[in-house]
RNA sequence: GGGCACAUAGCUUAGCUGGUAGAGCAGCCGACUCUUAAUCGGCAGGUCGACGGUUCGAUCCCGUCUGUGCCCA
């Protein structure tokens, strides 16, 4: 038997009361037919309100409470808002007012009453009957300062969404971002897919995946890291269009701008290139910043952050060069690039691919500094298994990275549809796992199969929901935007 | 994986060069029929994250561990 707190017993006590006085502290036999948001906005406008033989009933918790003996104010929260009850003895009864008063801050009650406005011009409800409807057993934060604790506050989200209004408005906005991506794809006959979650050949990205197993067919599984390969066999049976919003998993480490599961919505559109995305996806982030903050003019973290368009196209190259303290011939030559890389603090092989060691550079010099929204163009094949040759240069794809406030957000390329090429691709990228790059991506025969059937022309696109969400609540935790994020085990 | 910081009542927190803790809110009792961080009087609530060490004595100093945050890889 765990030890319970004085507060904690005080509680139980409540509930051991009623359930002796012959009431259940948790029916469910209350329909409210009305929200707080309800009232606000049919009562909200009219100054004298002549509402005595109207009947609202309202559901929700109690946040605060102030008595005074005869009667008392309740603040009532639901799921859209708060709303002020009144409550009086001589309105109620004795009896009812008797029961009312061991309600506590936390409980979840139902009333029913007739809007008025109090004398200080309150629009509230003027409360007829009120009953128990759930008793609470915990105490709520303190009502000033709210629940701060990080570590509380993801851990029981459900008491953060209680009590701080702030961390529940991030969660309805990114519902509806979802649900504008959502709509803004299905327009444009994109056609909304699942693909499997377990992979029996984890693959589409560069990343450690989590490994399960299958009992009854005796088999180990991948979580998927990205449902790319998929959604392209897609395409490659006719459905031209499609896009999946959904979770990835990434075995790696934990930090304000990764968790280990996290969404992405990915796309491909079959007949077009990378660069139609790029004009694509600026259409769809002016659309959401539009309908989620009325303006393509926003700060986050602090720092200005426009959306307007055209947005800044920068190869990987050229980026380099302009943010970074190095020449062109310098760079352009690999020994004279790694000692560059080394000069900046980069400990990397001796061995290691061009490719490679210029997206090393890039990362380390440019990506923080890419505050406006920019189109990085032009990434080395080398890291890029799954995208399109340039026509006029092998070395480097038709892929780009979107980075805004610093951060990547999307992730596109023209796709790689010729078979022969895309099984020399993944060869090589077997041989980089045989030397120990746990990263490097594996065989896909039946993917390999499936473009030799024909993939059409196709671009396709990853967008970071968790960071597009993070930028438009301004957030600077994806914590913040995930319900659950991962933790290390509680400590008792 | 490395570095730095933090962990005190349900919540938000104070606590000086080491002498075993103080507040606000919440709670309980009482007063109060228009408050909104209601007000007024009283009361209660703490193995100071865990385990070791130093010391006559540790919330405080040292070590280890756990959790969290930030930075780095």
């Amino acid at each position: 038997m765990e030890e319970l707190s004085e507060l904690l017993l005080q509680r139980r006590r409540k509930v051991d009361a009623l359930w002796e006085a012959g009431i259940n502290p948790y029916p469910n036999d209350f329909k409210p037919q009305h929200t707080s948001a309800d009232i606000v906005a049919t009562y909200g406008s009219v100054e004298q309100l002549d509402t005595a033989d109207v009947s609202i009933t309202v559901a929700g918790r109690i946040l605060a409470r102030r008595s005074f003996g005869k009667a008392a104010f309740i603040q009532l929260q639901d799921r859209k808002g708060r709303i002020q009850l009144y409550v009086k003895k001589d309105q109620i009864g004795e009896e009812a007012f008797a029961a009312f008063d061991t309600f506590d801050i936390g409980d979840i009650v139902g009333a029913e009453g007739f809007p008025f406005r109090t004398k200080t011009g309150e629009l509230s409800l003027h409360v007829r009957i009120i009953r128990l409807l759930v008793k609470s057993l915990h105490p709520l934060p303190e009502k000033f300062h709210g629940l701060t604790d990080v570590e509380t506050r993801y851990r029981q989200r459900y008491v953060d969404l209680i009590v701080n209004p702030e961390a529940r408005e991030i969660f309805v906005k990114r519902s509806r971002i979802v649900n504008l991506i959502r709509s803004f794809m299905t327009e444009r006959d994109f056609l909304e897919v699942e693909t499997p979650m377990m992979h029996q050949i984890p693959g589409g990205a560069t990343a450690r995946p989590f490994i399960t197993h299958h009992n009854t067919l005796d088999m180990e599984l991948y979580l998927r890291v990205a449902p790319e390969l998929y959604l392209k066999r897609l395409v490659v049976g006719g459905l031209e269009r499609v896009f999946e919003i959904n979770r990835n998993f990434r075995n790696e480490g934990i930090s304000v701008r990764h968790n280990p599961e996290f969404t992405m919505m990915e796309f491909y559109q079959a007949y077009a290139t990378y660069e139609d995305l790029m004009d694509f996806t600026e259409e769809l982030f002016c659309h959401i910043a539009q309908e989620i903050l009325g303006t393509l003019d926003f700060t986050n973290q602090g720092i200005d952050i426009s959306f307007g368009r055209p947005w800044k196209r920068l190869t990987v190259r050229d980026a380099i060069l302009e943010y970074g303290d190095i020449e062109a011939k310098q760079l352009d030559d690999r020994d004279l690039a790694l000692s560059y890389a080394r000069s900046i603090g980069l400990s990397l092989p001796d061995e290691i691919g061009y490719g490679k060691l210029v997206m090393e550079i890039f990362d380390e010099v440019v990506e923080h500094k890419l505050i406006a929204p920019t189109f990085i163009t032009a990434y080395p094949t080398e890291v890029s298994p799954l995208s399109r040759k340039n026509d006029h240069d092998p070395e480097i794809v038709d892929r780009f990275e979107l980075i805004i406030g610093g951060r990547e957000i999307a992730n596109a390329f023209s796709e790689l549809n010729d078979p022969v090429d895309q099984k020399e691709r993944f060869l090589a990228q077997v041989a980089e796992k045989d030397k120990g790059d746990e990263e490097a991506q594996y065989m896909d025969e039946d993917y390999v199969r499936a473009l030799e059937y024909g993939l059409p022309p196709t671009a396709g696109e990853g967008i970071g929901i968790d960071r597009l969400v993070m930028l438009l609540t301004d957030s600077p935790s994806i914590r913040d935007v995930i319900l659950f994020p991962q933790l290390r085990k509680e400590v008792k």
